[in-house]
DNA sequence: CGAACGATTGAGCCTAGTCAACATACGTGG
DNA sequence: CCACGTATGTTGACTAGGCTCAATCGTTCG
């Protein structure tokens, strides 16, 4: 039995090197040769896998480390004033958590496993140290902020141009985009957030985004059941993510 | 007259030095001595001052430079698709254009001049090679980025939570507070922009904005006067502004 | 001084929110 | 393994906030 214990922390372990790790090619060490990977991998702390609904960040914590998602996904949930939840972001593998805290030194929002989630942590202060000699690795962490920003500004059109149909019909194109990186199917997969999540962060109604949901599958753009999605015609979806609906 | 020219420039260039500069106080060599400050100081670029309406960046144009506000204000413009622009996002003193254009290497909206503007110009990758040696700036330079993701996520929460009333009174108390952390009356500014760009902006038609205006006025929270602004009632305006209109 | 643009005001409409009832899935303990 | 309770999802009816269209007024600039 220790015997087998031991197996599953060695396999941990191994599966913890960003060397071995799938995710390298879209992940921060990204552009690093053998021996700086090792630098970078001796700094990222092994953290127990995150259950559902278990906090990764709590909102207005210390800002201490950024966190690399390695399966699993999470939200990001910004509280202000009573129950005025707002949810800013979800995180999916390879995607960094906690770049939004460098400034205030605090994060601005608490991070929330979708389902069972394991992440790197990465702890800032050694990153940075880190970053002084590794350019490319500096590059890769002003890239991943970068990113995040015009990601950001995306959304902010998405909210103040489209209509609730363009809304989840982006939604499920960038998921979509989302996926086919990672080496998943682009046309069918399982969504791991509710449809409360959904309506959250897309800036609308429950009720809206459950209506909406039977009329693209009536218009056979897709098929739903439950949270498993299948993509019948992505192109339509892109065309009506774009606003080309009747225009 | 070739005096006067030379004392002009003269003067230029002085007022262009870092350590003269009234803003170094908020702007990237923030955290820098009076050394790394020169070091700094030499890799910025001088730019004559931009006319009203004139482009400082073109949406899609190569990545070279970030840029420094020194006075004036702009706005960025994303353009998608046939005359969809969304206006994402207005640069007052001392703010930082650019950054997120380096993770795609184009710059991913045009950033236009509301006024007449001057910038410094800070060519990327030599800021970044000065950020290898000077701890601080790269700090700073981390801190710039994260300030404005941060600003996004409030942004998305305006754009998806509020309504057209809170939205304005977020966009007086915003301005009222960047206003006074430069020095400026935090109760009585002049507008740079139009209209037609605060509800770009906001997310909401011109004439909601007027008609809001028009409102805010006759409930005595502020004067408005083309784009002259006197705010009277202040706590008024951030209750409002957080949602506690009649809740 | 006139033209062009920007701002204001009014009337009607439409999209998405709210409230309410019902259906389904989930997971926990007997 | 099933039964129950709770959380999540769906559907319907009604409402309202803000958009559109349209006309008018004001202001800035050539």
């Amino acid at each position: 039995m220790l015997d087998t214990a031991l197996r599953q922390r060695r396999a941990l372990l191994h599966e913890t090197r960003c060397q071995t790790c799938s995710l390298a090619s879209l992940c921060l060490p990204l552009a690093l040769d053998i021996e700086d990977m090792d630098q970078f991998d001796a700094i990222i702390r092994r953290r127990a896998p995150l259950k559902k609904g278990e906090p990764l960040v709590r909102q207005d914590a210390p800002f201490t480390s950024v966190y690399a998602v390695r399966s699993g996904s999470l939200k990001q949930v910004t509280s202000e004033g009573r129950g005025d939840d707002q949810l800013t972001n979800f995180y999916l593998p390879s995607e960094m958590v906690g770049l939004d805290g460098i400034d205030a030194q605090r994060y601005p929002g608490s991070v929330i496993a979708l389902e069972t989630t394991t992440v790197c942590e990465i702890p800032f202060d050694r990153l940075d140290a880190l970053s002084e000699r590794l350019p490319e690795l500096r590059a890769q962490i002003y890239r991943s902020m970068s990113k995040e920003m015009h990601e950001d500004r995306r959304m902010l059109r998405l909210l103040s141009r489209k209509t609730a149909d363009e809304r989840l019909a982006s939604f499920f194109t960038s998921l979509s985009a989302r996926f086919r990186r990672r080496g998943y199917s682009a046309y069918s997969f399982r969504l791991s957030m509710s449809r409360g999540d959904i309506g959250n962060y897309l800036g609308l109604a429950v009720e809206t985004v459950s209506r909406i949901l039977t009329r693209f599958q009536q218009q056979g753009l897709v098929t739903v059941s439950g949270r498993e999605v299948n993509i019948l015609d992505l192109a339509a979806l892109e065309a009506l993510a774009e606003g080309e609906g009747g225009a």
